[in-house]
DNA sequence: TTTAGAATTGGAACTATTCTAATTGCAAAT
DNA sequence: ATTTGCAATTAGAATAGTTCCAATTCTAAA
């Protein structure tokens, strides 16, 4: 009996829940149910969100969304911040230590009562940041 | 002839502009929609839609989206923070001093060429703050 | 005026997500 | 073993936000 197996899940949570942990990008609500199906055929679309929605509040897994685009879901459940590419789309996990000087500020000025708090860098992720100087060395700027 | 009026825009364009920079908070599609049509009656959803695309690749307006709810449009173009209510969904603009330190830190750890950054505090707006303590002490906690 | 390109319009289409009602699965009690 | 009842699952419909598209209208320049 594994980890998962030991959480007293059903058979369709716990594949949800084995699909995000062994991913190694955060997967969207379709790419879930894709990979869910490999391990239990017959899973339902409504299964995935139903799972990952309870798993989410049992705090088994966490969820990120920016912009329009589908919420991604995510294994990693300590406070992190994230990098996302203003390109491509590609999100990244960021590990910052955020002082508390700038909590305490955020929340004196916001007047809320802060439970989390969290920082997004928006640029370009790597490759798009290469293959732009590509671009620009082809226009012969 | 007003501030608008001197940018060229087109009479609907105007409209969804004025409707954004009078209000006193984010609004929604929707709601510059239903403002809009006040100022100017036969506008169309579609040309709220394209004027916001329009205006904000003008650099004329901003945006904010959190989670699935619908993206927010804004008049303030300067960099700032949110914070927003974990239980109303509540927006609120925050300004903050995030140190270049921090900027350095999360610029080198994603290894992103940053674009811009922003910090989101969540947590309780003070009207559910307040209301949070009312509900426990009529439970008699 | 004429005309060409841009803007606007209404509605259809699309995507992500939630809801609903019927069915199934499973654990506890008999 | 069998029954019972509730929770989980299922398929598909419904919804919300947004984008797309083809037809029409506007506008500014020739």
């Amino acid at each position: 009996m594994n980890e998962i197996e030991s959480l007293g899940l059903t058979k369709q949570r716990q594949a949800v829940l084995q699909v995000i942990r062994e991913a190694d990008e955060h997967l969207t609500a379709n790419e879930v149910f894709e990979y869910a199906r490999r391990i239990r055929p017959g899973i339902s679309f409504a299964t995935v969100y139903n799972s990952l929605r309870y798993l989410k509040n049992e705090g088994l897994i966490g969820d990120v969304s920016f912009g329009n685009d589908a919420t991604r879901y995510d294994r990693n459940l300590t406070r992190h911040d994230h990098a996302i590419c203003n390109n491509c789309g590609k999100l990244v996990d960021l590990d910052l230590t955020i002082p508390n000087a700038l909590i305490k500020q955020a929340a004196e000025r916001s007047r809320f009562e802060p439970e989390s708090i969290e920082l997004t860098l928006r640029g370009l992720c790597p490759e798009c940041s290469r293959s732009g100087d590509l671009k620009n060395k082809l226009k012969g700027k």
